[in-house]
RNA sequence: GACCUGGUAGCUCAGUUGGUAGAGCAUCUCCCUUUUAAGGAGAGGGUCCUGGGUUCGAGCCCCAGCCAGGUCA
């Protein structure tokens, strides 16, 4: 019998995926990670994990499996929260979630459940596995969920074979309705929670504050920047190769604080991100205010006027070579190949069309449409139909 | 110094022939969502510059003053 570890997190998809596993015969056991401590930065009321634990210690009884907790906060503090710091000191936005599943549950957490003597680990995650041979070898594919709408396969779009070898993902074939359905019929406790929000394992929390931890606030100025503004036109005409055409469309603007007139203050501008609308504090224009770049260096925060200011849009993107990952190694491109494939930049964004373009330097994206608010830092995921293919991170 | 224009929600402004005020933006809350964002719904918020006067009644009319911008000497 097939030993699998599967992470209660103390909601009802994991409660699920354990009842599943169950189910089918496998020797299950749960375990829950505990990774978060510190109460003071979260908004909700109480101590989150202190109920999640206390539901998954619940379900594990209900199903009969035995059940364990491991404290991993050390290791998330090291991977995750550290590198979120940095990141958003370097100006750049970072995605946290993406980073804990490959660090953490597909990492940390997967060798302790190898160590504990599983075959496998499961978590709830709305996505599939598929498994195909190819030369002889057996090459995992990553699906997105059945569920158009909670298809959580671009949290996982880090992970490598290894990983996926290893992973069970049980629910990735139901719709939540049918999750909760499930959860219903076998009276898991779980069956009406609400789904969780925020930061994986942290919870709810305003960024600014968080991030005050450790980014002390700096007064700077917010400077808008007309939607004529000849700086935000990309000068195509001088361009003799693709390579350059598309480091031109996706590079930065690089404004400068004549290139506008100062409208207001901020507390720092690595508070702020590409795309970002609330929390300027400036009003007095017909239209909302979005960021279309910050400038940490010189502490500058530039802004456009209305939802279609040309300054949110680009038409491409790049991601160095040493940050290009391939879920499907085989389907990998060399340098100078080009492969059209469907991709997103953020969670829930319907996918997008486009080209790959492989250079020495990295590889580029260009759009077939400009896409608002492409935001370096986070994470593109790019696709085969519904299969997720590969990843980098938006320089 | 004279004249002109304006002083209405945090900001930018609208308020018809006088009947005790509105819009956008901002803010807050909720929804959506494993938080880059965005998006959706709702809410709060005004001594209508001050002091007089006319009127049953004034943000709107009259007078004086204060403040801001402008024009002319």
């Amino acid at each position: 019998m097939k030993k699998v570890i599967v992470g209660l997190s103390g909601g009802v998809d994991s409660s699920v995926s354990a009842l599943l596993l169950k189910k089918q015969g496998y020797e299950v056991i749960g375990l829950f990670m505990k990774n978060w401590h510190d109460e003071s930065v979260t908004i909700s009321d109480e101590c989150p994990w202190l109920d999640d634990s206390n539901d998954a210690m619940l379900i594990a009884d209900k199903l009969g499996i035995p059940f364990q907790t491991v404290d991993l906060s050390e290791q998330y503090h090291s991977r995750i929260i550290d590198y979120m710091f940095k990141e958003y000191e370097n100006g750049r936005t970072p995605n946290p979630d993406v980073l804990c599943n490959r660090e953490i549950k597909f990492d940390i957490f997967l060798d302790i459940a190898l160590k504990l003597g599983a075959d496998y680990i499961a978590t709830g995650h709305y996505c599939q596995i598929d498994k195909i041979k190819k030369d002889n070898k057996q090459i995992y594919r990553l699906l997105a969920g059945v569920d158009n709408n909670k298809d959580q396969s671009y949290f996982l779009c880090q992970l490598n074979q290894k990983q996926l070898a290893k992973a069970i993902f049980p629910i990735g074939h139901l719709t939540k309705s049918q999750v909760r359905d499930i959860a219903k019929k076998n009276n898991l406790i779980t069956a009406n929670k609400k789904d969780s929000q925020g930061l994986c394992f942290i919870g709810k929390v305003k960024l600014p504050d968080f991030l005050k931890q450790r980014l002390t606030p700096k007064k700077g100025k917010v400077i808008i920047i007309d939607a004529e503004f000849k700086g935000i036109k990309v000068d195509l005409t001088e361009v003799r190769s693709k390579e350059q055409e598309l480091e031109l469309l996706s590079a930065p603007f690089s404004f400068s604080s004549k290139d506008g007139d100062q409208i207001g203050q901020h507390n720092g501008a690595y508070y702020f991100t590409v795309g970002q609308r609330k929390g300027l504090n400036i009003g007095g224009f017909s239209e909302p205010l979005f960021v279309i770049e910050t400038d940490v260096s010189e502490n500058i925060i530039y802004v456009g006027m209305g939802e279609s200011h040309p300054g949110l849009f680009k038409k491409s993107l790049f991601v160095t070579a040493n940050e290009i990952h391939w879920i499907r190694e085989d389907l990998k491109i060399d340098e100078n190949e080009t492969m059209r494939i469907e991709f997103r930049i953020r969670y829930r964004q319907p996918l997008q069309s486009g080209t790959l373009y492989r250079f020495k330097k990295g590889l580029y994206i260009l759009f077939d449409k400009p896409i608002s608010s492409v935001t370096s830092g986070q994470f593109v995921s790019w696709y085969l139909d519904d299969e997720l293919i590969g990843s980098g991170t938006i320089n």
